[in-house]
RNA sequence: GCGCCCGUAGCUCAGUGGAUAGAGCGUCAGGUUGCGGACCUGAAGGCCGUGGGUUCGAGUCCCGCCGGGCGCGCCA
């Protein structure tokens, strides 16, 4: 076993069944058609089916022109079951009509999985890649005119968790954030402030919120007389102080949520770094660039796009668009190292994946290492009327204050349990209401109360064994004849399954049902095995490993959400 | 008009082409002389928007329609 990952059980059945099929398919025609039906492995709907069920004959039947069953009793014939190789995870495997294989894990697989949490509870759950990649994904990205809103909330989880997932099954990531302190906004933001100051009316394009007035009584004199040194426009240069301002405190409310970013890039550096006119140079020499009344045009329609892009607004290289400095952005990014580049956007953005992608072909890239992850739209309402969200007018529900009535436990669990995709109305007066019973307590409370047990253990002198105890799987073993003891370790080792598929397909729910699952299991547990029981020492102690076990899986699977897991509360 | 996303229990949402469509909340009926009752057990509740198609098998894939959201700037 390597030391950083987890085989999943799930794999070892894999493995199992694929060399069984193996042996089976040597007393079998060659078969002409292609197929690639793959050994699907999943944990059957109904439980008392088994641990596993495979479709493996069912897809091959027709390849082979073989009955389903005749395949499915073939592969069965073949599965080294722990009746034959004591080293097998396989119990037992049974055909079921029309041609399922139902397979039972042994219990000393589940013994010595139990031993192996105990003994590597920090990676427990961890898995490695197939192909371990370098990875940047870019979230967030408001530009700091004004404090995140609860509209913001999505990406900033949803990156956050993904973020959380894909280093968890093995890649290297790197948290970023990209901000604008260059276009007009940041002008208009120093306009309001100005005019606040000055007693005037804010102008049309300007900001109206309380953080402006805030800001209007905060200026440092040095900005205002460094733009009278030099003839600029005040509106500049407070707009920049201002922009650092809100930005410094956009950090500070997502560090808040758990949301950590190890870069934070800005549009100026990006320009000022030649990033936007090399990348430029380089669609010009791809041949991918023309002009078109008086503008720098990218045939992005030669890559797939709709229509071709203006980067440039005039032909004498000047005044870039915004979606010239994306450009540049990706070069710097690939420049960097990464194999793949990620960007959480929300759904109103749809509209520029096609020209980004198309923009890395004609730099050179391959388009699927650029990959964009949509948010839908989150509508918030209250008494089932939208709530309009608009930074310019002020009128806006930040993040700070919607934390302030929500934990962010209950708010992480609450998007960690919704796929990106589907759309949301996220009713405010009810999710204050129903912070109380998220299922995110649900779960910490199942961990709290196994904290509760190994102390009240430690204090009557029943530790639990060592991890390393080499009586320990025997132990394990010896209880999990037991229905609650056998239940709660079939939940646990599901783990490094479940990080595998939230992986794959880049979504956390998969995690929060576990985890709800998991507690349910254990709770149930908890009604029917007393863990203490000093008439019974070595059931005691096999009991106790489990249940430590359990809190660890909890533990880890909270901490893959970014959710806390109390020891009491 | 064109493009993308969505439509599953009263509500909020899961459901890698597989077996009897699930969970939480809510509702109703029960449960504790043991280690945390923020717990447990059970029940009611579904033309999976709709009509075709593909196949051994469709909530899932394809096409049409209905309904909702979003996008179609030399803005950012």
């Amino acid at each position: 076993m390597t030391p950083n990952a987890d085989p999943s059980l799930r794999s070892q059945v894999r493995k199992a069944i694929e060399d069984a099929w193996a042996r089976a398919q040597a007393g079998l025609p060659e078969t002409t058609e292609p197929h690639d039906a793959p050994v699907t492995i999943e944990r059957p709907a109904d439980p008392t089916r088994g641990d596993f069920a495979s479709n493996i004959a069912l897809r091959l039947a027709k390849p082979y022109r073989r009955a389903p069953l005749e395949i499915a009793r073939a592969i069965a014939a073949h599965v080294a079951t722990t009746a034959t190789d004591p080293n097998s995870p396989i119990a037992s495997v049974e055909v079921a009509p029309p041609g399922f294989l139902n397979i039972r894990l042994a219990d000393h697989a589940l013994a010595a999985t139990t031993q192996h949490i105990l003994l590597n509870p920090a990676t427990w759950g961890r898995t490695v890649a197939a192909h371990p990649e370098r990875v940047n994904v870019e979230f967030v990205s408001a530009n700091p005119t004004g404090p995140l809103h609860i509209g913001n909330a999505r990406g900033a989880f949803t990156g956050d968790l993904l973020c959380r997932v894909m280093a968890a099954a093995g890649h290297t990531v790197t948290r970023e954030y990209y901000f604008n302190d260059f276009g007009s906004q940041v002008k208009n933001l120093g306009a309001s402030v100005v005019a606040i100051r000055e007693g005037c009316e804010i102008p049309e394009d300007g900001y109206h919120g309380d953080y402006v007035y805030d800001m209007a009584r905060d200026i440092p004199p040095e900005v205002l007389a460094g733009a009278e040194k030099s003839g600029e426009d005040p509106s500049w240069a407070v707009g920049r102080w201002a922009s650092e301002q809100v930005r410094a405190g956009i950090e500070a409310s997502l560090e808040h949520l758990g949301c950590h970013f190890d870069i934070w890039r800005s549009e100026s550096t990006l320009h000022n770094d030649g990033w936007v006119a090399k990348a430029v140079d380089r669609l010009r020499a791809a041949g991918d660039v023309y002009e078109e009344d008086g503008a720098v045009v990218f045939r992005s329609t030669r890559y797939g796009d709709d229509k071709d892009r203006v980067i440039l607004r005039s032909t004498d290289d000047a005044a870039p668009t915004y979606f010239a400095a994306d450009i540049g952005y990706l070069v710097e990014k690939f420049s960097r190292g990464y194999e793949r580049i990620v960007f959480i956007w929300g759904e109103d953005h749809h509209g520029y994946v096609a020209r980004v992608k198309a923009a890395a072909q004609s730099l050179g890239f391959d388009d699927d290492h650029v990959q964009m992850i949509l948010t839908a739209w989150v509508r918030f309402v209250r008494d089932g009327k939208e709530v309009p969200m608009s930074k310019r007018t002020g009128e806006f529900i930040t993040l700070d204050e919607l934390l302030g009535e929500i934990g962010v436990d209950a708010a992480r669990w609450f998007f960690a349990s919704r796929a990106a995709s589907s759309g949301i109305d996220f009713d405010i007066e009810l999710a204050k209401k129903q912070s109380s019973e998220n299922p995110a307590y649900y779960v910490q409370y199942a961990h709290a109360r196994i904290a509760s047990i190994l102390r009240k253990a430690t204090e009557s002198g029943m530790a639990p064994p060592a991890a390393d105890d080499p009586r320990l799987a025997e132990l394990l073993a010896g209880i999990l004849s037991g229905a609650p003891e056998a239940q709660l370790a079939r939940q646990i080792v599901r783990l490094p399954e479940v990080v595998e598929d939230a992986a794959a397909s880049e979504e956390t729910h998969g995690i929060t049902a576990y985890a709800t699952e998991l507690a349910t299991t254990f709770h149930a547990f908890y009604r029917d095995a007393r863990v203490l029981d000093p008439d019974e020492p070595d059931r005691s102690a096999a009991r106790l490993a489990l249940v430590a076990a359990t809190m660890t899986t909890l533990a880890n699977a909270l901490g893959l959400l970014g959710i806390s897991a109390p020891e009491s509360m």
